[in-house]
DNA sequence: ATTTTTTTATTGAACGTTCAATCAATAAAA
DNA sequence: TTTTATTGATTGAACGTTCAATAAAAAAAT
């Protein structure tokens, strides 16, 4: 049933269907078949609109980390406070985004991971996102603390947020996202305490 | 060339084969063949011994399971001090260690990780693996601070370790381990600091 | 307004490849 | 001679990709 301009839908959908096939079943067993039975197209369809099951994933890929990007950058254009303990909440609320948080988008993120070992082209991606996130909250604990300080503290609350990720989504039921936020908070406020910074005024995570 | 007295050999030939191979290509082309071709012999022989690939793969995450827990063990039990944070101090120094820190086990690692997700047997080897791990933790937080507190501090430990494992197996120069343990143990520091536990006396890693 | 032509979107069977598992054959050691 | 260890060609299933065929929509022509 052709209509101009599928395009662009087809993709969306594709996209979607294979991160609901590896949040069924996992990256490793998840075929064209299962994905284009997921988007209700056939199987030739995915590589006429992304020249096989590779360019596929990775543009599953860069949809999730463009994701993550935005929610992120979205809550710091909001800020009122420009105090770098803002910026860092900000990032921290970002990174545990509802949409990024629940079942497929968490377990596709955690099996890209694991497969960017060793394909070069997603060790690219998330390199990129990698850097972003750390240099981001560098320059923000600079602010407060002197470099080496900062530079610890950042790499700190990195593997923090990213340990939370990775234990989330290997729980049956799923990261707890109020939980992992408030220790993501609690963990910052312990690292900007060490340099008399206020606190904040109101602590809204239960 | 048929000796008797093969079998535990041979097991162990495989077991470290099939991490050198994840750690060359990863798991998704992990054939047998490639597993057999590391550890020189036929194909054929990992049906014989452990029954399919499957069997292989899950004895060798039962040996880096294994490794871990020993690791975490004898540091423990070779402790003078017997204060909680010298008890975590050594959970911390065992989750470091030398031989599973190195390149071909922490990417096994974390491919596995990713795996178990949807394999049923592996991932009851990781949860057991993750409960142990946190209630150590527990127990030890506990005669230091309140439940709830302890139990935060347990769970953003964990999550903590996990973390760095993570970020190191993906950074293509591998873990820096002295970095990993000297921010786990700042982390550990700022943790017990708020209920007035006094510094360690000696902090010897860098 | 109808019919014809062209364009665009989609299908699904066929093909070639890859892989894990099997097992009869083989060879060394007991 | 018997037992134990190992091989490697073979088998069958599963997978990604391709492409000729098809059908709907849009455009052009009547």
């Amino acid at each position: 049933m052709p209509k101009v301009g599928m395009e662009p839908i087809r993709r969306q959908q594709l996209i979607n269907a294979t991160m609901a096939a590896i949040d069924e079943v996992g990256l490793a067993e998840t075929t064209v078949m299962r994905i284009a039975r997921h988007a209700g197209v056939s199987a030739g369809i995915i590589s006429h609109y992304f020249g096989g099951k590779d360019g596929l994933l990775e543009a599953t890929m860069r949809q999730i980390l463009t994701d993550l990007s935005t929610a992120v950058a979205v809550r710091r254009h909001a800020l009122e406070d420009d105090s770098s303990r803002a910026h860092i909440g900000a990032i921290i609320e970002g990174n545990f985004d509802r949409t990024q948080v629940t079942g497929p988008a968490a377990k596709t993120w955690l099996a890209f991971w694991a497969s960017s070992m060793h394909k070069p082209m997603l060790q690219r991606l998330q390199n990129v996102n990698d850097r972003r996130l750390y240099s981001n909250l560098c320059h923000q604990f600079r602010r407060v603390m002197p470099r080496l300080e900062a530079r610890n503290a950042a790499r700190g609350l990195a593997a923090m947020i990213d340990g939370l990720w990775l234990r989330g989504a290997l729980t049956p039921e799923g990261l707890d996202a109020e939980e992992a936020r408030f220790l993501a908070h609690t963990y910052l406020d312990q690292l900007l305490a060490h340099y008399g910074c206020q606190q904040p005024a109101s602590n809204t995570y239960s």
